[in-house]
DNA sequence: GTCTATATTCAGATAGAC
DNA sequence: GTCTATCTGAATATAGAC
């Protein structure tokens, strides 16, 4: 009898998933065909429903995966003895997937996606809810440190996510720059957080 | 012979704007149906299609009149003999349709446009150009003046969009304050144009 | 109303593990 | 050799632009 190889199976649904990035950050979820996904993975439609039931739950796992990589960086970030240090790294990791091209893409997707799929709401909802904490919990150690925030913690934690947010739409424009925006960004971040 | 009223004319054209601007922000070009528009604004698909010839000409015309306005702000700021309240005139524009509960949803339609649809795409180029232009224009002015910026003109000007553009993302949120963000808003700004 | 596009299904074909 | 994971692609049904 034939065994079912879990490595193997891991394989191709992370290269389906692959594709079906490209396709979803380029034309959105509705925009995106099954088809056209299924072409660029190789493979026929049968296959690609063997693996994800919907086109809506193949873009759902290809939140889903990120958002455990997430959670690790916020349980590192607590985990730092400096909480400045700590906030840091998270801000690194929060920016690390500037460099893909997908990203814009995806995230317009995303946006629009929350409006419609009560589910997925709830996914994004959670992630921002444990990114907001995390960051939260750095400020208040720092505030008790002596830092001099120019807004309570909570609102200062609020603004650096949306300032990391906006740098994604930033990254659609023709001239970004990332080397320079990180720069600029950790200056920014800087005096937010009370380190001018 | 029946002769068009223009006044009537563009009463209607505006009652189709509105009606597709919910549809698009709720569920984008592509999920939005033109039958749910027609459904909406009161009137059968022909008349639809009289006044638009397709669906994108729909959207593009949503965001095409937008762009006037933008273009005539800019010119108020620019007129302004004190850059910095040019610059504060300028910048309320553009925060003055946070309230809009269309505008995020429209927002992330347009991103995934630009990435299909090159016309559409050179349309939001023009604004975003026109306002950076205006604002290191303002900005320079400043420096002059001696304002001490932490970058480059153009380069604060950029981070000033950028950030404003995040603000309309925060407005998805559900516990979003105008009130403490723009008054949030606006020592950031401050901080960014040397004015701290 | 017409005509095209497309998500999903299904009835098998293929082939690896025992 | 058998059993089942894996895959295929035509068929269906529905929706939606114009």
């Amino acid at each position: 009898m034939r065994t079912v190889n879990p490595e193997q199976h891991a394989r191709k649904r992370a290269a389906i998933l692959e594709s079906a990035a490209v396709e979803f950050a380029e034309k959105g979820v509705d925009g995106a065909s099954t088809a056209a996904i299924c072409r660029r993975a190789g493979i026929g439609s049968g296959t690609l429903f063997h693996y994800f039931p919907t086109k809506n739950a193949l873009f759902h796992a290809l939140f889903a995966d990120d958002l455990a990589t997430n959670t690790e960086a916020c349980r590192r970030a607590l985990a730092d003895r400096d909480p400045a240090s700590g906030l840091d790294s998270l801000v690194a990791h929060l920016v690390s997937e500037l460099g893909d091209p997908l990203v814009p893409g995806l995230a317009a997707a995303a946006m629009l996606q929350v409006n419609r799929d009560p589910k997925f709401a709830a996914l994004m909802a959670a992630d921002e809810r444990q990114t907001l904490t995390t960051l939260t919990a750095l400020l208040d150690r720092m505030a008790e440190d002596g830092a001099d925030l120019p807004f309570p913690p909570a609102r200062v934690a609020r603004w650096v996510a949306s300032i990391i947010d906006s740098l994604f739409l930033s990254a659609m424009e023709e001239d970004f720059d990332p080397e320079s925006h990180l720069r600029e960004l950790r200056r920014i971040t800087a005096w937010l957080t009370g380190r001018a």
